[in-house]
DNA sequence: TAACTGACCGCCG
DNA sequence: ACGGCGGCCAGTT
């Protein structure tokens, strides 16, 4: 960590903040945002850093296929699921439900 | 200093 | 249709 790292990670996190509530956004749609095609392994690291910030809904954000791979790394590891829940997302098994309708793409609809 | 890893995605076999 | 491997950027060891 020197002083220019926030770059990214800031933009990252910026484009998360911005996801609705009740709606997932996937690591590939975020770096795709920020210019990187397969950049998502990125972005899941800056989701790491994110744990140290308060606005940054890393619950929302999930893999293509609407898995919660990420749970793991949250204070519980059924803290993430619990949150989505809590915004009316259905997931069983780790896999949200409805993926297609909770599915929220940065390009198409945040212009 | 160089190499590996990481909450992924996409292609090739 | 399913499985395995490489690739992207940056941080960590």
């Amino acid at each position: 960590m020197s002083e220019k790292n926030n770059n990214f990670f800031q933009d990252v996190w910026e484009v998360v903040k911005l996801i609705p509530k009740g709606r997932v956004a996937s690591y590939g749609d975020i770096a795709a945002y920020l210019g990187s095609k397969n950049g998502a392994r990125m972005v899941g690291w800056a989701m790491n850093a994110s744990h140290m910030l308060e606005d940054v809904p890393a619950h929302r954000v999930v893999n293509k296929k609407g898995l919660l791979t990420g749970k793991h790394h949250f204070d519980e590891t059924n803290k993430m699921q619990t949150l989505l829940e809590n915004e009316g997302i259905e997931i069983i098994d780790n896999q949200i439900q409805d993926l297609d309708k909770v599915k929220w793409n940065p390009n198409t609809e945040l212009l």
